[in-house]
DNA sequence: CTGAAAGCGCTAACAG
DNA sequence: CTGTTAGCGCTTTCAG
């Protein structure tokens, strides 16, 4: 910011801050070359120097489907507000992935951001000075404030629905445990479900794949070849649910006459490649408006509300799903 | 950074950026303490004294599913680089929205960013030391590279899908042209596919409506009650198809047996809310990958090979459209 | 009412 | 090999 207005930078800084102790023509003077030039302090000086930016940071991994919605609801929360957001994807480039979040927020907290959104971090025992709220934190939660689905209930959502329909072989499609809290929440939904209807969960219809195209359609495969195979599959994350549906196809299973289906959305984008999937619906915009809601409150000083939130799922019915053959 | 380490600012400065002169002990020292305590040097700090940060930014204006899905293309063209991501959506908390980008610009570049990705920037005379590429642009494309869709080629697609189908009255529906260049491009699109099919533009039938659903839906039934109505249309923007779907339905008209809709997508989630839409396409994802790919070139001080880019769109075609009744 | 000077966390240049 | 020092752009005392 050059002196165009020939008066110092402590003189312009005041006028930017509305500091009171200027003339009123120094200040048309300053505010007439600011305006001309389209200047803006530099974020970064004022944060060095200042305690608040007023600036949130969302942190994320990366920016995939899931975050990108979840991003749009967080946006939609500071609407109004007086804050900004900045979304930082450091992408890993540092260490590897595990801690993350801890370096992330090391980057930018204390400068830059007076609070943070963590999305997905893979644990929780962030302390740095600043407020923190964690959306689907992969370990339990912990003192973090939390925003997560509920993967019990879409679970049991999802089985229910199936049951309901009159089936009573229900394949389950789930990933390895070691993965994410929520694989086993949904798996553990299916079984209640299936205990609660009084049918006995059959181990041979219960198959665990990789996040790996191949090695989902393998499980389906295998699961569909059986003697005396499902009428129906729940299909607990989108990739299990895709493959599903395109192995059915090509061994001749018409769905939902020969197999129902029901899909577990991680990703609003898996309607678009398949739009005829039964689904359970994460309510992800959601998640992000409350977590920057929750930080809000915890910038303004107050005790949030709630320090762990969890969102029920919603099944969307499609044509996916149907009663079973011969009903 | 405390010196847990029992060592100089100066020499943990060493060690993060791998500078010679310092022993093997105190880098394996440093190092240890750096990785239990998950440190990382302030991003703002730094780049307060660097140059260069290795951070890009994108400056959106808000996150909405347009610029979301922007993001997604963006993210993947990171992927792999030495670059991380900052997103920046300041939400217009200063003055108006008029030269935001100028702004935003001001307040990040210089520091924190070594370039950055506009998006759907008001004006372009942006000169600010940092390179820079524009997305969608509203004003035409100047000394700034840019990245955009052929809206011309949209609009053309559009029309020339539905008089493929044999229709001859097609209606339009656009927005007020002050609003973007796009919008006007798909109207000529529009008008010169008639032209080359010898079908002469019926003025009737040319629709502006504004940004609002109410309006959006007036205009619709406007033109549906028009005495000779139109046996198809093309809804030049997603709020339009929208209002075009719902007023048909509520006017006892049958998509496509009585009418033939063809809608242009600003935002992929409109087929979550008429999954039977057939639409234009824009490439959403790729402009913001491309855009990335040109600022990369930039940074490493090569000339990109295209300084404009200008994508097809696609034609999506679904149930919404078919032959005019009588065929 | 205005300007000069210090210091935010960091890195580069230099001295020890 | 290590520590000390200056200064990045800004805001905030504190003198003029």
């Amino acid at each position: 910011m050059a002196e165009h207005a020939g008066v110092s930078v402590a003189t312009v800084s005041k006028v930017l801050n509305d500091r009171h102790g200027v003339s009123a023509a120094t200040v048309d003077r300053v505010r007439a070359v600011i305006a001309e030039l389209g200047y803006e302090s530099s974020l970064v000086a004022r944060s060095l120097r200042n305690q608040r930016t007023n600036v949130i940071g969302i942190l994320v991994w990366d920016i995939e489907p899931f975050s990108a919605e979840l991003l749009k609801g967080a946006a939609r929360a500071i609407r109004g507000t007086a804050y900004e957001l900045v979304v930082y994807a450091g992408g890993g480039k540092g260490s590897g992935r595990v801690g993350w979040e801890r370096r992330y927020l090391s980057r930018l907290s204390g400068t830059l951001i007076d609070g943070a959104v963590l999305v997905t971090p893979t644990v929780l025992d962030v302390d740095g000075g600043a407020p923190v709220v964690a959306v689907d934190p992969h370990s339990g939660r912990e003192t973090v404030p939390t925003v997560d689905a509920d993967n019990l209930q879409g679970g049991r959502l999802a089985t229910e629905h199936l049951i309901g329909l009159g089936h009573r072989r229900i394949g389950f499609l789930g990933r390895p445990p070691r993965d994410l809290e929520s694989g086993p929440l949904r798996e553990e939904g299916y079984r209640s479900a299936l205990a609660d209807a009084g049918i006995p969960a059959d181990p041979a219809l219960v198959r665990v794949a990789d996040y790996d195209e191949n090695d989902a359609r393998n499980t389906v495969r295998e699961l569909l070849s059986l003697p005396d195979r499902p009428t129906a599959v729940f299909a607990a994350n989108d990739m299990s649910a895709i493959a599903t549906m395109e192995v059915a196809a090509s061994m001749g299973l018409r769905v939902p006459e020969d197999l129902s289906v029901v899909g577990f959305d991680n990703v609003p984008e898996s309607v678009m490649s398949e739009p005829a999937l039964t689904t359970v619906e994460q309510p992800i915009q959601m998640m992000g408006r409350l977590a920057v809601e929750i930080l809000l409150e915890m910038l303004a000083g107050r005790e949030p509300a709630q320090r762990h939130v969890r969102l029920p799922t919603r099944l969307i019915p499609r044509a996916s799903s149907a009663p079973p053959p011969g009903r």
